[in-house]
DNA sequence: TTGAAAGCGCTAACAC
DNA sequence: GTGTTAGCGCTTTCAA
């Protein structure tokens, strides 16, 4: 082996370390690592003398190394079930920039199923490599509920609950009772209601649980029946609701008004009544939840929550434990709100 | 200080290290290294012992003190404009999947305006904590590009091209010439288009360029003239189309067809058209680009490009170069396909 | 206010 | 095939 005329490839750079910091600043490695970390013990003067050297040599410190040293890793886990639907992309959006903006790094964890999710759990590569944790909407069991706590670490749900851990969350309940008593008060008593919790991946949201219960509380309380033959579930978004939508249409008899967990199931039952040619509100009402932002688009009638606000309040949260050492469990309950559109009406008197 | 009857905290929880592991399988920590690593240099009876070990105290090596020691990190940095939006999501599904599955951590990096990005590409915070980086349809400049070619690491873009780096894409120019034909075929000649190239987060994406001369080009072999006034663009997403489709109808001229750059300019667009009670197509036609999910639904013509492959195609691509010292840059393109819906049509006879 | 020294928990080069 | 020995590049007592 000879040497190549044209090397291809100098190596890995050589990083400046903090001893050519210290050398070149002409202090000790410890005063180094004080002075970039903003310590109080170290003279004007001296800290001046090292942001200079730092500068000069472009100089950052190896995160593997401090991290290893101090054992914090400035990053923070996100786990979600999946990035591809709206909810969870816009939460991860505004935890992010909270958590970037704090300096944190974001690992992101993507589940994008139950066998996924299982495996995740069990293997916990979180383990060592975040400083806190973050996870969307997920369904927990006892046995992942366990690992998490065996993580002692900081932790903070959105969108559901473990006991004993913060969370940031709409009441599912109260907002599924928007959607139907908006419904009802229209004059609508055949309600039927699409859910997403047979989807095919297997995660069964604690939403979608919370939210068909919330149905049925609702239903009662307004003096209606909860047709079971009435509750239909689709997979997972849009497809989900055009096929659950689909089952609807070949019963007995088509409800008045359909009620949909989240919004992609709702304009997916949209589009189904669309190529059926039936008549949406005239002869089948659709109310959505979430406010997807294609909701305006089909002009949906839906229940609105804050989605990037809750991620950026999740991460709020993490942050008052991480920097703060505060401890007390918090349940963030964030208020939601009807928005009234085109898909909604009376049922029409025949 | 003496002890609580009840701790509260037993602080963080005492990882086995690997010389406990050593210690219980009675070999040294460098076997227990390689055993853990799969290294064929340790006899089977070794190895047992030292699964075995590790299994009894569920331990798993320190990344941090592993990657310290190899210099490597097995830790992906994914750099991308918006999770929200419909392409970013999925190209980081697709990207994730196969990432998670060759055993690398994902670091997400979410820029969210050009300001951020400028300030990320100073700051690199990517030095030292990832192996290798995609970048996912990221306009950059001769500045940014240094900053990347100095991480001086296996890099691929999506979306986009730097000169000298490996890339998936599409053919932007040719996929808008599907759009164009189509609508030059059905007898249009007065062809608009929207553009997201003065989004107010100030990116200005390469394909919006690279569409906006494609658009162009696809008017001249067509014999036509691509009118700069009909050419008109709107910021980010859903609501810059509708804006920019409402900038049209305030013009002399309303165009009998509208192109696009991508399907959430075009369904703002269409949601603006509605609200305006402008038959579509039987007045103006539209044809978006992306096949967005929400596509169907609102029964948009568009031009299919696969996500989620591509993101997977450049997870690949990186995987090659960190795991074989593949060196060879490549450029994939994938192909788009026209998908033609509802929204185009001949233009109407008077 | 600063420096010296001892790790943090691994991997890798080199012996044996 | 396995153990020994150095680090990897920081942070953090502890002394000065």
């Amino acid at each position: 082996m000879q040497d190549d005329v044209q090397p291809v490839r100098s190596g890995r750079p050589r990083h400046a370390s903090i001893i050519d910091v210290a050398t070149l600043a002409g202090v000790s490695p410890a005063t180094v690592s004080r002075s970039l970390r903003g310590h109080h013990n170290v003279s004007p003067a001296t800290r001046q003398r090292v942001l200079e050297a730092a500068e000069e040599l472009s100089y950052s410190a190896s995160p593997q190394a401090s991290g290893l040293a101090s054992g914090r890793t400035r990053t923070i886990g996100l786990v979600v079930p999946f990035v591809t639907r709206w909810f969870f992309a816009n939460a991860v959006a505004g935890a992010y920039q909270v958590l970037a903006d704090a300096g944190y790094d974001v690992l992101l964890y993507h589940l994008g199923s139950a066998a996924t999710r299982d495996r995740f759990f069990e293997r916990m590569p979180l383990t060592r490599r975040v400083d806190a944790v973050v996870t969307l909407a997920l369904p927990l069991d006892e046995e992942h509920t366990l690992a998490l706590r065996a993580l002692d670490m900081p932790l903070v749900t959105l969108g559901a609950q473990i006991p004993g851990v913060s969370s940031v969350r709409i009441d599912d309940a109260a907002a599924v009772r928007l959607a139907v008593y908006h419904l009802v008060h229209q004059g609508h008593e055949d309600i039927a209601m699409i859910s997403g919790d047979q989807d095919d991946l297997g995660f069964g949201f604690l939403s979608s649980q919370d939210r068909c219960e919330g149905f049925r509380q609702a239903m009662a309380s307004a003096g209606l029946r909860a047709r079971e033959e009435l509750m239909v579930s689709g997979e997972y978004g849009i497809e989900g609701g055009a096929r659950a939508m689909t089952a609807l249409m070949a019963g007995p008899t088509l409800p008045t008004a359909v009620f949909a967990e989240y919004d992609e199931l709702a304009i997916g039952a949209l589009r189904t009544l669309r190529r059926a040619s039936i008549p949406v509100p005239g002869r089948v009402s659709v109310v959505g939840m979430d406010d997807h932002e294609m909701a305006s688009v089909v002009d949906l009638t839906t229940v609105a929550q804050p989605v990037l606000e809750q991620g950026g309040t999740a991460a709020r949260l993490l942050l008052e434990v991480l920097d703060r050492g505060e401890t007390e469990v918090v349940d963030v309950v964030v208020p939601t709100r009807l928005v009234v559109r085109g898909t909604t009406a009376a049922p029409h008197p025949n």
